[in-house]
DNA sequence: CCAATTGTTATTTA
DNA sequence: ATAAATAACAATTG
């Protein structure tokens, strides 16, 4: 599920403990999400130590620590949430920070979410050197097209979804830019013409901004659906419906596998 | 049993 | 050698 709003959103669900120590923590040492990381490490570092500051960029987090930093990616299905102490851990829940108050819980049932654990004051490799967001000011227009003209050969499907490029946006959220930009998904990055590069940067800007609206925005309480606040006018609510159709124009949507993730499309909708 | 899933990475192919 | 496509990873659901 996560991607760039997803992810701030549950970002913030750990906020509540922000500035509390960290009285114990709860893992699953043998859990796969924790294949890169010495959790004995962890498990005897993290204790002790203040939960200073949640940091959130594209798909990756990381919360910074007295002594350390604590990365997070959630994968496919993973989730973060604050539950009230006592707390008792549930399947698929691979870590918990107990503070006096709160037990912060990250329950991922897929596994293809990870845990890290860097010691140390001096920024982790793992969180330098991050690709700039769209949403910043280094995300221009002369870069996106630079970068069509790099990967020419790849589908913007495809392009779209690399993070080293586009950091935060994953296959919902790509088929949304393109819907709003009117390209079909197929397209290659190469065959794009000059004039089409200012719609499809306003897009992807305009999508990822949305999304942190009317996803993260909502400043959310306990695990909420959080689909139920995306508009019936945007292709989301669509496009894995059977008989789902274009909220634009209302013909049946297209469903086929690109860069080899299903992706959804409206056929009259293109330009 | 088969195929699907809002992600990433190692391996294979072009 | 580089870049793109594919398989694999795990659990769960329809």
């Amino acid at each position: 599920m996560p991607e760039l709003a997803e992810v701030e959103y549950y970002r913030q669900q750990w906020e509540p403990a922000l500035g509390q120590r960290i009285e114990w923590v709860h893992l699953n040492a043998a859990s796969r999400c924790l294949r890169n990381t010495d959790s004995d490490l962890l498990l005897n570092e993290v204790p002790g130590q203040l939960l200073r500051q949640g940091l959130a960029h594209g798909k990756q987090m990381c919360w910074r620590m007295g002594q350390g930093w604590l990365g997070i990616h959630l994968g496919m299905a993973g989730r973060l949430f604050c539950a009230p102490a006592p707390y008792v851990p549930h399947r698929h829940d691979h870590l918990i920070l107990f503070t006096s108050q709160h037990a912060l819980v990250f329950n991922d049932y897929r596994m293809f979410g990870e845990i890290r654990w860097h010691s140390g004051p001096e920024t982790p490799l793992w969180w330098q050197h991050l690709p700039p967001s769209p949403l910043e000011p280094a995300f221009s227009r002369r870069v996106l097209q630079r970068w069509c003209e790099r990967h020419a050969r790849l589908t913007i499907k495809g392009l779209l979804l690399r993070q080293d490029r586009f950091p935060g946006v994953g296959n919902w959220m790509a088929d949304e830019i393109l819907w709003r930009a009117r390209l079909h998904p197929a397209r290659l990055a190469g065959e794009l013409d000059t004039s089409e590069f200012p719609t499809l940067h306003r897009r992807i800007r305009e999508v990822c901004r949305d999304a942190l609206r009317v996803i993260a925005g909502v400043g959310g309480s306990l695990p909420p659906d959080l689909n139920v606040h995306i508009p019936a006018t945007w292709l989301f609510q669509h496009r894995w419906r059977p008989g789902g159709r274009c909220p634009r124009c209302q013909t049946p949507l297209k469903r086929e596998k690109i860069a080899g993730r299903t992706s959804c499309w409206c056929e009259t909708c293109l330009s």
